[in-house]
DNA sequence: CGGCAACTTGACAATGCTCAACGCGGGTGG
DNA sequence: CCACCCGCGTTGAGCATTGTCAAGTTGCCG
């Protein structure tokens, strides 16, 4: 259970031996990346795709203003761009938020691991389940409140780190400063402090440097309208064993 | 130029001809649907790939709280659920606004299309784009006021109904209402019908019942902070050409 | 130990929401 | 064919959530 990225894929289902070592493999050459650094900006026509294997990164665009608008965290195990195969340029920008390590997987070597069916199976899961992930953080920011807002996504990194094994029961590291939640849940840094105050006064959270625990899951799904059934984990069903 | 859907994919790069008879072929068997009806609901696992011909649909999602967020249009030339293949359950719901003309494609036609590899990227792009709008959309909500937020959708389906040939001009049909509209664009109806006032009186649009005349579209795409590359749309470059 | 970035707190402003009432229009049933 | 009714659009008044500005504190890194 050494490999993220095999763990991480199958938590939509097992992987072959064969298709294990070849992961095991892709993960080899990594390299490290400080933090708040550009891997790919808006505009730019990457050849390789990007493989988070330690750090948060994020996608984001910043408008005239200056209001940046961060709309996925990539975390250990996600790939950042399976895209580059068909659109021609990025339409956004990512960068690393807290210190990366990262892999470069050249087009080619995607290539091969596609001819692997378990395998193109498990990437179209991720990329799917990526895109669930967007569409409930619409819903997030369109339709929740402040505070259910960051309880969502706080929730959210819980189960998805837990899938990756970077967990320590209800607690995790959150390596993100306060600004940078406030450019993801649509907010402003004033306001994320204050509903963290009150997060923490409630005896939901603790929330110390970058060290988070939470305290009452359930009561913070609750409050959060929280419903894991768009990350698509683990559907017992017979579905997944058929043909693509 | 008769057949819709050759013509969205087309906004893509050419087809073979051999191609577009199988599209031709595809879009026959047609049937109406009301409006403001649920084609798939959360919780369903469709087997066959819906297809919109005419009218105007919509992903969304409704909270416990009864708020309804829309996360997406689909106009004629989209398709529903292209992840049927992948993931067992919907997580949200499709039903149209207007009344509509659909078609239901089978999972195995849309897999002996799949096999040819125009077609396929064709496919792969329009999902693509898919996400880059849904991201577009996620910075409309969370970074921009109220008026550029629907003047953003305004013109980003302008841009989509002239690739289908919907548009007259710069006039189309908005067959919604203005609570639908304010689903979309997280405000209430109240608030969205102040805003089109507005931009009525600063001489940007005309909307009478369903009718949308976007009279000065540089000064509205300025004002909206709109920028049209999310949709991918021709993109001059020899990438497409290359193997997917 | 100094400095800078992140966090915290307070006072005030504003954007957008709620509630409420009314007009308009198209569809339906009598 | 007319009348009614309901959904949609429109407008007003007051309110709440969240943003802005500003100043002070904490804590980490060099």
């Amino acid at each position: 259970m050494a490999n993220l990225l095999t763990r991480k894929l199958e938590a939509f289902g097992p992987l072959p031996d064969a298709d294990r070592l070849l992961l095991d493999d892709v993960i080899r050459s990594a390299r490290a990346v400080g933090p708040r650094t550009d891997l790919i900006r808006e505009g730019d026509t990457p050849s390789d795709v990007n493989l988070i294997l330690e750090g948060f990164a994020c996608r984001y665009k910043v408008l005239p203003t200056g209001r940046r608008q961060i709309m996925a965290y990539l975390v250990p195990g996600d790939f950042c761009d399976l895209h580059v195969f068909i659109l021609k340029t990025m339409d956004h920008t990512i960068a690393t938020l807290s210190a990366c390590t990262v892999v470069k997987i050249p087009r080619a070597r995607i290539l091969e691991l596609m001819e692997r069916p378990a395998l193109a199976r498990a990437f179209w899961w991720a990329a799917l389940v990526d895109e669930a992930t967007l569409r409930e953080w619409l819903v997030n920011i369109g339709a929740r409140r402040s505070e259910q807002r960051v309880g969502h996504l706080l929730c959210e990194l819980l189960l998805r780190l837990q899938t990756v094994g970077l967990t320590n029961g209800n607690q995790y590291e959150l390596p993100i400063t306060q600004g940078e939640l406030a450019d993801t849940v649509s907010l402003t840094g004033v306001h994320v402090n204050r509903i963290l105050q009150r997060l923490r006064a409630s005896g939901l959270i603790t929330l110390k440097g970058k060290n988070l625990v939470i305290l009452d899951v359930e009561r913070l799904m609750a409050l959060s309208g929280f419903n894991s059934n768009y990350l698509h984990l683990a559907e017992q069903d017979g579905f997944r064993e058929q043909s693509l």
